[in-house]
DNA sequence: CTGAAAGCGCTTACAG
DNA sequence: CTGAAAGCGCTTACAG
């Protein structure tokens, strides 16, 4: 009963490897990095004492041998779904890296200027950019000239200089919109988002090819203006609802301003989804707080997590390294989740 | 221009202090963490001595020496917005105090048997409880046998034998409340939580308290059943505001009911504030998502996300000296957000 | 109250 | 391809 916990794991060091093994320190800790050339023979011994000790390595002392990353997260647009989300999956990368995760926000319009000088003064190898700020080009050109990796997550613009986790936001919108047609909607909407953002560029230009590889017209009064906000939606809802011949589907550039839609189409006792369907982009909570819920995009944003920091790392080693550095563009598979707020047969699922 | 990073800070080590400060690298020791006896003069040279270098800490090099802390963090409702901002504090305490924090998430009823055995054998010296496993007696039974320290987080019932922090729910209510009565409100009405949950017995209580304290009635007519949910706050606001004479003001037990109050009401042609306040409870994103903005009660959840750390590490050093250990609970101060959905003077404001 | 020695678990050169 | 030695920066006993 004493020492339970002591004794449930992650007692073995490299040495008790190494002598079970009957090999050196050295070569285990080649084979548990990797890196340098081993003997098939010996690296199976190796792996195989490893596996029987259930070792796992000390990521602290590894720290602080090699010390240890620290890799910045900027983050400004304070959007708490988005971030909690990369949050996991970047710390379980970093855990299990032993890197260090700083977060810094950065506030307001100039903030970034700070926040950088605040990351750099703590030291950090590498710095990790969330949208919006993975976009902008006076960020990335200061990071440049700093000489500090970065790793723009979840751009619609890729920089050809910046490595980059993201999905596509074409062929996102593409899926949606198809999925749509799919369901029997012939005279769908769209609620464009801010036109400043990328992605709201990629997403209202898919919907526009989605339409006519089916054939189908958008008259320009089934488009609104809208900029990612719920009271912006409000409303674009109104200008595409208040019409004397109402379209069957909206198809709004995110989902805040989906769920302005949901509120406004209740307003004026429509019924979502049988007098309307309608959905969004992203899966924020509110995807699922409002009803109906919505149908939306995924992003797999815990994973881009873990892979952003992984770009990172392997950036901040080629740096040390001196060796140049490997820009790495990573393309993440995001889904179309079908909820109720577009279901054909809702009366069925309600 | 080269090596610009390195020389950055973080540059001197121990040594370095103990030989500007012509002591010891021990002493030097005893001075950073605190802890031991130490002449007043010898600490106040290595104190300056380290100031004059920027010296800090390298805490993968204590980790290594000591073993660094595995918290791990055991949450099951997904709110994200709850979670990034606790995870923003938790993580920033850890990080520099050197420690690993370990998600977990448990799914479904009984899954946190499972998620503790995972950070159990991921071996993890302590355990912070969010909500709503922070109140469930099984819980705290097993980790208790087990003999892992735990830190129940936004409990509000906080249990005698774990430590705990959180805000004062019934006091925040009561705020709120006396903050409509201030506004000229005298016709107040209340959507309840889910029965089960003991913030919402507390907040309900302070509710009629902060009523009866202000000798207004509240006649049952003006006390809704609802559930946390969007959806369970719909029907609830129709039925609080279908009655021949409505009430001034509706205090919604969370916010994502206050949001349906506010969809509600926006479908029967009343206008926020100004025929109707609302105000919820929380201060999540969804507050500041919806028009108009909620006025709602704010918890430091960044803050408490720091404290829990600092508790639990507390307690996992005793029981590593096999010292008794110390159950603290501790009261962070939470306030009322006044934002447009109750605003006296709304046009003023709009 | 202060210090000299040894070691945390791992990795970086340097040899073979 | 493999190993012996030294050291990362700090802290734990053990002495004085």
């Amino acid at each position: 009963m004493i020492e339970k916990q002591r004794v449930a794991q992650g007692d073995a060091t490299l040495y008790d490897v190494a002598r079970l093994a009957g090999v050196s320190a050295m070569t285990v800790s080649r084979v548990i990095n990797g890196t340098k050339r081993v003997n098939d023979d010996t690296r199976e011994r190796v792996a195989t004492a490893a596996a029987q000790l259930k070792y796992e390595v000390n990521v602290a002392a590894r720290a602080a041998r090699v010390g240890s990353l620290r890799i910045g997260l900027l983050y400004s647009n304070p959007s708490a779904a988005f971030l909690s989300a990369f949050l996991v999956g970047a710390m379980d990368q970093c855990s299990s890296s032993g890197a260090r995760l700083i977060l810094e926000k950065c506030e307001g319009q100039r903030g970034w200027r700070d926040a950088i000088d605040n990351l750099v003064a703590g030291g950090v190898n590498g710095i990790l950019l969330t949208p919006p700020l993975c976009d902008s080009l006076p960020v990335l050109k200061l990071l440049a000239e700093l000489d500090i990796p970065a790793v723009a997550v979840a751009t619609a613009r890729p920089s050809k200089s910046t490595s980059a986790v993201r999905i596509d936001d074409y062929e996102g919108a593409l899926s949606m919109v198809r999925h749509l047609i799919s369901l029997g909607h012939r005279d769908i909407a769209f609620i464009k988002g801010d036109p400043k953002h990328t992605p709201a560029q990629l997403r209202y230009r898919a919907f526009l090819d989605a339409m006519e590889e089916a054939g189908l017209e958008v008259p320009p009064a089934r488009v609104a203006e809208g900029m990612f906000t719920y009271r912006s939606g409000l409303p674009a809802a109104r200008r595409l609802l208040e019409q004397s011949e109402r379209p069957s589907a909206i198809f709004a550039c995110n989902d805040d301003m989906a769920a302005a839609v949901v509120a406004v189409a209740h307003g004026m006792r429509l019924e979502v989804p049988r007098d309307l369907a309608v959905c969004g982009f992203d899966d924020t909570p509110l995807a699922t707080t409002v009803w109906p819920n919505l149908t939306t995009v995924h992003q797999p944003i815990g994973e881009m997590g873990q892979v952003a920091v992984e770009l990172i790392s392997e950036q901040i080693r080629c740096q040390r390294k001196r060796l140049p550095s490997v820009v790495e563009h990573r393309l993440l598979p995001y889904n179309v989740v079908p909820r109720l707020s577009s279901t054909r047969d809702w009366k069925a699922s309600a």
